[in-house]
DNA sequence: ATATTTTATTAGGGTAGTCTAACTTTTTTT
DNA sequence: AAAAAAAGTTAGACTACCCTAATAAAATAT
């Protein structure tokens, strides 16, 4: 039906936000391309063949939305993509910073039964290992009731529910700060200066950098 | 490294026993070209690339011999194929006629971790869901003391241990008979009006054709 | 309202893998 | 040994996906 490619670049346009509603809006052709890390004029002729199955809209020079249809398999893909990132975490004792690069083998295999099963054999998780919600069979995400820990106010208390960036390169370093998903925690202090933000867990206070905190979630 | 077509093909050439040793010798490129459904003239292109890279030796006009690295890789495919099908077949209770279409794509998914996780996490299987035996780490592939039940003599008793034909039409149809692996039975006489062979098992008589028997391996 | 910059598209080329049709070499048959 | 058949190779074409360089349109700045 779609190759790994076509399938590659209706997650990036759901990742955009390229949604009639509930998205950031239509998508440009460089922007999409940014994401992907392929030329604009590559973009341009996948876009054609994308639009002309009717997985996406776009006008000649204009901006990009999925379809119902472009959605709904980009939500397919997203849900074994976590699917497979909770296996290999929960039953092969893979690291969080080690399962996404083989997921984004493993989301492209083809098979009726297999997510299904898989999803089963795994207890219907609701979460994959970096916080973020894994899509129901019908292409049903929970909402997102989330904010990262820079937009949160003084004072608030919570827990560490997601991560922003899936790079190995940040959770290696979450890892190295010990801090890690279900983390309970209370925002002591926006730091004016540089907008650190000084925090304390478990007795323990600890100042991180803004851009670690834009890119942690909280509840 | 290896894309899944070359894959397809050092798994084809080691399936036709194109081996220096322990095997049925060279192959030729049209044998090669049936076996993977493809046509000689696109084998014979393919089979250029694989001599540059080392892992075929073939003459002009000459006969297909994998070499080492070939033959390696060949079964380190083989590997993850066999222990796909047991994850699928073990843990997502897919039928022995269902793993093989999705062990076909698994079997392609580089990660140098996944292999050995997942064997670890199947418990060191020593054969597959088609009593095919599972290659280790190393490549070593324990050596097959399997006789079809169409060359096996009168009155030899023992269990069926494996397949000739992986297809779901025949194992749909051993089903339907009631044969599986691991069944004990004995052999109560070879008909030679058709070659049919009649069997005993847990005090039932049945009769096989011989395309049948050909295709199912005992011990 | 132009000029400039940004964005999108087109033109032309490359690799991987497939095909059919024609041709060459080797093997088998007579 | 010649003829016929089988096996292997070459030529040319196609799809999928990628690229760079040039061009066209739209958006932004002056
Ligand atoms: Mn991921
Ligand atoms: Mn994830
Ligand atoms: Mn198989
Ligand atoms: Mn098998």
């Amino acid at each position: 039906m779609f190759t790994a490619t076509e399938e590659n670049y209706l997650k990036a346009l759901f990742r955009l936000g390229a949604l009639t509603e509930g998205g950031k809006g239509p998508a440009g052709t460089n922007e999409l391309a940014l994401e992907l890390d392929i030329r604009p004029a590559t973009v341009n002729g996948m876009l054609k063949k994308l639009r002309e199955k009717g997985l996406v809209e776009q006008r000649r020079y204009g901006k990009i939305l999925l379809t119902e249809a472009g959605r709904l398999h980009a939500v397919e893909v997203i849900r074994k993509h976590r699917l497979w990132e909770t296996f290999l975490y929960e039953k092969l004792h893979f690291t969080w910073d080690e399962v996404h690069d083989v997921a984004e083998q493993l989301e492209h295999i083809r098979s009726v039964h297999l997510t299904d099963r898989l999803e089963e054999f795994l207890g219907y998780p609701s979460v994959d290992p970096h916080g973020d919600p894994i899509p129901d069979k019908e292409g049903r995400m929970p909402p997102e009731v989330r904010r990262t820990l820079a937009e949160s106010e003084e004072g608030h208390a919570g827990r560490i529910v997601g991560v922003c960036d899936n790079s190995a390169e940040f959770l290696q370093y979450l890892d190295r700060l010990g801090l890690s998903l279900g983390l309970r925690l209370t925002i002591t202090r926006h730091i004016p200066f540089d907008g650190s933000v000084e925090l304390e867990s478990a007795g323990i206070r600890m100042i991180i950098t803004r851009k670690v905190a834009e890119n942690l979630l909280v509840d």
